[in-house]
Formats: structure tokens, sequence, C-alpha cells
DNA sequence: GGGGTCATGTAATAGGTTACATGATTCT
DNA sequence: AGAATCATGTAACCTATTACATGACCCC
């Protein structure tokens, strides 16, 4: 089910997203995405959205639709949505919002590793996390309040939302972990720091 | 503070990893990793694992100890790690504890633009995502349980115990996000349909 | 003894990031 | 008039994924 796209990379699934409103050059989509703030969502920068608009022009999802020039500036490629390119665009949006996609966070590799250190600095470790995620909320938040007194529909800040929910639930969860190391009665302190010290006894005394 | 590190891929870090304990040949890593499931939390491959480390060993991190030949098999290479390696295994990690970084799900992408497709869809489409991400939940707990009732300390699980926390909180945001759409008295859905039938009709009729 | 899968890699290709280039405006 | 920034792209370089190779063991 999990469908193999020509084109992957969700930059790309945000230039259908513009053309599908009226057809751009490249220069004019990197500023609508920096106006947007898309790149809050969608990692881009000015180098890759050059490679995805080739790579959509060659699957036939956009063409070249004429090259103008206006005053010395260069010249621009124009680019419209094809309707190859509007079925994609909507089957591609569709299927993400419908299956969950297996990802691999940075934090999900570091936890996954985590017995590798000693529990005290883990907890530690993860104290200053905790401070961290605090501020990283406070800002969405505050992003979130700016933009609704702007007069922006919420319908658009949707992803922040979502962020904030992902932060909150990450909070929540590392709270719990430190919980579990350090619980006096249950605490697995105590038998992690065992196993630390066999492990590092068996590569040899440093 | 984001510090550049000379191999980024989180792979790498596993190798450093497992290397720790004891020097390896690339085969032996990338079957110890099969072994221990990392897959679900490091995505990697039989290919790009030759690739990291020859990376690792570029950039000294671990060095080549010996070919060693067994039977007729083809040579192996042992690597092991060097002290830069180590040094540069803990920070790392440390890193990644401490500081969450700015990522980009798929499904914040799928948000970002989700207004171009009309309400109504949009809740049918959630819908069945929240039935897929219970099936999620339902297959990570098992497999927890699984484990557990092995006899696996539970230190080892703590990343599918992280996993379990965010696909819950997708859910409740789901739920929440289709409420808000839906709410008689003051749902996002009759505007958004609004908005929706003008940029349609801006678009040109079909 | 022939067909899978294990073991062990190398090479070709595609995908993405960074650096480079260059004329046009705009600001001081 | 020189400095900064806008506008517009190309090219070089890394990274990562896929495909290709090939001998050994294991099962029927």
């Amino acid at each position: 089910m999990a469908v193999r796209r020509k084109v992957s990379n969700m930059l790309a699934l945000a230039v259908l997203a513009y053309l599908t409103q009226r057809p751009m050059h490249p220069y004019e989509l990197s500023r609508t995405l920096r106006d947007n703030d898309d790149a809050r969502s969608i990692k881009f920068s000015h180098g890759s959205l050059y490679m995805v608009v080739g790579q959509l022009a060659k699957a036939g999802l956009i063409a070249e639709q004429e090259t103008s020039r206006e005053g010395q500036r260069p010249e621009r490629t124009v680019y419209a949505i094809t309707d190859a390119g509007r079925t994609e665009f909507r089957e591609w949006l569709t299927n993400l919002l419908v299956e969950p996609d297996h990802e691999y966070p940075h934090f999900v590799a570091a936890l996954s590793l985590v017995a590798a250190l000693p529990p005290d600095e883990v907890v530690r470790l993860l104290g200053d996390r905790l401070v961290r995620l605090a501020a990283q909320q406070a800002e969405v938040q505050s992003g979130i309040d700016g933009a609704l007194a702007a007069g922006l529909h919420p319908l658009f800040l949707i992803e922040e939302q979502y962020r904030l929910a992902m932060l909150g639930a990450e909070t929540a969860f590392v709270t719990d972990f430190i919980e579990q190391i350090t619980n006096p009665e249950t605490g697995w302190g105590p038998s992690w720091a065992e196993f630390h010290r066999q492990a590092a006894a068996n590569r040899g005394p440093s």
C-alpha cells in the first residue's frame, strides 16, 4: 500500500499545492514558501527547490509554460501544474493524511541506545531536555497567538497545534521516564548502574 | 549549539555503540542490528551500513583492526572504536538526549497543506487515520508485551514506550481536529467549504 | 546435486546540500 | 559610488539507496 512516488520529497508536495493556484516561476515559489513560513513544516533550501522543480517537470507533473523576461533581469521560466500533477497532488496528500508512516526521529534513536550511559547522567540530561521542551512550547504558542491576533484563520495554524501536542506528549513521557529511573521503590537506577559497571569492566579498566 | 558532526547518519551512532562493546566486522554489525530489531528505531539497509563504516573509518572514529579469513569465506575486515570515537559517541548521544531538534514529519507537511482539500473529505480521511493509529498502537503494545514476557528489561523497550506515547497523543490530536471541523456550533466546516469553493472557482470551472 | 538463503562486499545511480556566479536594485 | 541585498540560476560535491556479484553452506 505504500505507493512509490516519482518524486517523494515533501517540498514537491508544497510546490504542487502552490501551482494548483496559479503558474509561477521557481523564484516566486521560493518567495511564497518563505512568506508563508512553510520552512517550519517542510525542509527546503534554495537549491533543493530547483532540484524538485526539475524532477517534477521530468515526471510530467508540471510543465514549462513560458519563459518571460522583465527588464534586464535574467529569464524566468514559469511552470504550470498539469492534470497528472493535480491528480498526483490530491492522491498524495490524501494518502499522507490517512496513513501514519513509520519515521525515525533522532530522539527515538537516542532512546534505543540510552543504556550506554549511566543512569544518573541520563536523569540529568533528561531534566535539561524538559527545560528546552518547555521553551519550545512557549515559542510555538507565542507564534500561534501572534498569527491569530493578526487575523489568520486557525486552520492555517493546525500544524503548529500538532507540534504543540507532540511537545506536550514528549514532556509527559520524559517526566515519566525520569520517574521510572529514580523511583526509590521500583526505580531502574540501581540495576542499570550495576549493568553499566559490568559493561565497563568487560571493556577493561581505562 | 547545533554541532556539525563529521558523520551525521544515526546508523553511525548505533555502530559506535556496538563497537564500544567489542570490535566487529561489518557483517557482524549488520547481524547484531537485525537481531536487536534496531531497524525499528534507526533506518538502515545493508548498503548504508558499509557506507557508514567507511565514513567512520575515514573520520578516524573507528579503525581497521585486522583482516581475518575463516574457512573459505571472503576476507572480513574487523573494526575497533578509537578514543576519538568513544568521545564522539558519548558527546553525540548526550546531545541528542538534551536537545529536542526540529524535525519534519510527513504528517506535519500534510497538515500545513490540508486546506487544499474540502473539509468533509478531510474528516473522512482523518477518521480512517484514527483506525490505523489504533492498529499501530495495538501492534507496538503487543511487541512490548512479548519482549517483556521473554524477560527483556523494560529499559531496552523505552523507545517503544515513546512511540506508544506519541501515537496516543496523535490520536488525541486528530480526534480533536475532527471535532474542530465538525462542531455544529463553532465548526470550521462551513467557512472552510466556502473558501474552498472560491479557490476552485478562481482556477476556473473544470 | 540443484535451489534457497547466508555471508560479504562493490559499483552504479539517484537524491540533496552547499558553494559558486552574476547582473539588478536599493540604500547610505 | 560602494555595500548590501534581491533575483536567478548552475555546478560540484556528498549521502544514501539499489542493483549487481559471487562463493559457501544447508535442505530436500
